[in-house]
DNA sequence: CTGAGATCCTGTCTGC
DNA sequence: TGCAGACAGGATCTCA
């Protein structure tokens, strides 16, 4: 479910439990896409969060000596619930109880993770990741050495991980029409001036985003509650045979990698 | 090393 | 209405 400026927005949501007292994380099903650490509960008890930041798609609480990673995967989301409110929604995994609230975390398909960890930058899932989209060093430069060094199309390329971080599957498609690139292109063969172009566009795509609240197709919400209005700014994702914006033409759905990729065929070269 | 494809899981929607 | 099949914001793993 979420890309970058959803884990954004969700980071933003709760930033205000920075400083305050953690009492304790209640879990209710360690089955997620990795089993919950069996120490996790006894090692986060009665601690202050010091700093809740995002990197790529995790979101990093900091706490005295250990940090918790969480992932959302493609279905989690975190809601902030007053304490004496003691409702549970199916699929509710685990609970960050706080003196009046708690922050639950909820996730369908259990895609999600959360680890416990004491250097984030260590850690396996958080040391192999690309750069961050927003940083300076994610420029022209960058993404064309990557090009010129890879095989896939520049669809796949931006969702690599590896490469650059927080860019899925309805950001790619967006990027890559304002950039008027089209998705099946070679990375190889685009050029350091049309690398240019989808950096601006990702850029751009991101923050506008971010802006919005992120993008709530059906059932994303930020742990406020609140939803993310970057759908109406979409451009062509879930938009299958609706009218181009620039050109009037049907916009075309295809599977790349096995996801959902939308295009204009016409504005998109 | 790279890249393609299968896979984890639950729910919803579409078409017969 | 039932039921099968496709599809959903991710990313790791397995194998060539």
């Amino acid at each position: 479910m979420p890309e970058l400026p959803e884990v954004e927005t969700t980071v933003r949501a709760i930033s205000g439990f920075e400083n305050s007292i953690l009492e304790k994380i209640v879990i209710h099903n360690r089955s997620l896409r990795w089993e919950v650490d069996k120490d996790l509960e006894k090692l986060t008890a009665n601690k202050r969060i010091y700093k809740i930041s995002r990197r790529a798609k995790y979101i990093i609480i900091k706490l005295d000596v250990y940090s918790l990673m969480l992932h959302l995967g493609m279905s989690g989301k975190l809601r902030i619930q007053n304490k004496k409110d003691n409702y549970f929604k199916k699929h509710d995994h685990v609970e960050f109880v706080f003196k009046d609230k708690k922050i639950i975390f909820n996730d369908v398909r259990r895609f999600g993770s959360l680890h416990i960890t004491k250097n984030i930058n260590d850690h396996p899932l958080i040391s192999n990741l690309g750069i961050e989209p927003l940083s300076r060093s994610f420029n022209k430069d960058y993404l064309h050495a990557l090009t010129l060094d890879s095989k896939l199309n520049i669809k796949k390329l931006l969702m690599d991980q590896k490469k650059v971080v927080g860019v899925g599957n309805i950001y790619a498609s967006e990027s890559l029409f304002l950039a008027s690139i089209n998705p099946l292109r070679p990375a190889k063969k685009i050029s350091l001036s049309e690398c240019d172009d989808i950096i601006k566009a990702i850029k751009k795509v991101l923050k506008q985003a971010i802006k919005m609240g992120g993008t709530t197709l059906k059932d994303f919400y930020s742990a406020d509650g609140s939803e993310g209005y970057f759908k109406l700014e979409l451009n062509v994702y879930g938009l299958e045979d609706k009218p181009c914006k620039k050109c009037k033409r049907k916009i075309k759905r295809i599977v790349l990698g096995q996801r959902s990729t939308f295009f204009c065929e016409n504005c998109q070269v």
